[in-house]
Parts: C-alpha cells; sequence; structure tokens
DNA sequence: CGTATGGTTCGATAATATGGAACTATTGAA
DNA sequence: TTCAATAGTTCCATATTATCGAACCATACG
C-alpha cells in the first residue's frame, strides 16, 4: 500500500461513474462526502451508520476510486477521502448535480 | 412468456436507474431508442451494430425494463420498446437528459 | 403443413460482490 | 522500546451476476 490510484480525469467513464453510483451503499457515501464538498472524510466517518464489515466498505471505496469519484490520500492513521468534484465537473459537466439530487 | 413485467413508476429506484446505465452497451440501445423519443424500434433495430448473442442482448434488454427505463410490447413477431420518458422524469426529473448527454 | 423471423429461456462457465480472518501502518501510552 | 489501539487493506472462500451457446416458443407467410 504505497498510495493509492486514481484515474486521470479524462479517463474517467460515464458507464464507470454509474456503475460507481449504481448501489445504495456508495450513494449514502458520496452524499456524505458531498456534503463536505471539498472537506474530508475517513472511511469510518463517512461510512458512519452503514453497517458492514470493513472489508466490504473498503472495497466500496475502492469502487468509488477507480471510477474517478473520490481522491483518496493517507493522512497519518487514517485515509482521507473527498469528491472530485472540479474533475468530475470538467468531464461530465452537471452529471453529479442531477444524480445527486435524488439521494435523500 | 404472457406479456413482460414492468416496475411502477413508483417503484423506479435510482440506484437501479444507474445500475442499468451502467454499461456502455446499455447506454448506447437507450441512446438509439431516445432518438426515437416516443417511437419504438425492435430489439435487433435498437441494437444494430452492436456485435452480440441475441441471448446477451436479450437479456440486456430485461436490465433496462427491470428496472424502468423501457416499456416493452409484443407486437406480431417482435417486441417495439420505447423509453419511458414521461415516467421517469416524473420520479427523477432531469436525470436522464442529464446522463444521455454524455452518451456520444 | 413447413420454414423463416424475432425473440426468450436454460444451463454451463466466467467475472464480480460479500464478509471473515489475517496482515500493515501509524499513533499513543507504559 | 515494547505493547496495544486504531484505521484500514489484502487474501481467500462462498454467493451472486454476466456471458453466450443451444434449445425452445410464438407469429407470419408460402
Amino acid at each position: 500500500m504505497t498510495g493509492f490510484v486514481h484515474p486521470a480525469t479524462a479517463d474517467i467513464t460515464l458507464a464507470g461513474v454509474l456503475g460507481a453510483l449504481a448501489d445504495p451503499v456508495r450513494l449514502k457515501l458520496l452524499k456524505k462526502l458531498l456534503e463536505k464538498r471539498h472537506g474530508c472524510l475517513s472511511c469510518t466517518e463517512a461510512a458512519a451508520g452503514a453497517e458492514m464489515p470493513k472489508s466490504t466498505l473498503s472495497h466500496h471505496f475502492r469502487i468509488l476510486r477507480d471510477a474517478g469519484l473520490i481522491r483518496t490520500e493517507k493522512l497519518g492513521v487514517e485515509n482521507r477521502n473527498r469528491v472530485r468534484w472540479e474533475d468530475l465537473n470538467e468531464r461530465f459537466p452537471g452529471l453529479l448535480v442531477a444524480i445527486m439530487k435524488f439521494q435523500s
């Protein structure tokens, strides 16, 4: 684990983004992260209330990361995650807003 | 095969819609169907250019149908498919436009 | 009737998700 | 420095889902 791999903005795909959000758990995670906008949340912070094993949660974060939705950086003992807001709006303007509007 | 099952508008879920569109093949299918707006296309018409077995194609149409994205009716020997445009805009206003804008 | 068309369904294999257990890295305390 | 706690990843086995060939079904037509 020598740092996380993130796709370049140009490599983010529509099907990839939709696939990453095609799951209630990941929709909630992104919602939580979006509330902070440019702020960060650790995995456990973002997953507050989501009852599931760490391994499954880690898997979901990986999906979001691989799809280009979030950027993860290790800070001390925890991982700081933030939505790649600018990158996503550059690649797919308006998409994220249109989707997350409906996530209560 | 006594007709197709379609979810009620209220039962269409965000994760379901995103999941159904989280695939390049299905994105293209919907794009083709959308070009006809309120018109219909048979499965083979919509799949023109998509090189794949009938069974796989049938599977993809089923995913779109189960997610509430299309309505399928049997007409003679073929199936007529159309996008559930009004239903989707009632359930998730603006979502489909925002997504399909990026499907070239 | 037989045959062509336009699909669906079945069944086997390939790919992906879940979750327990073990592991790693960092921090803090004894 | 050693021990334990925290925060998460990775590995592996099982469960779910996708792909595609083969068989099947319904309709139209000669």
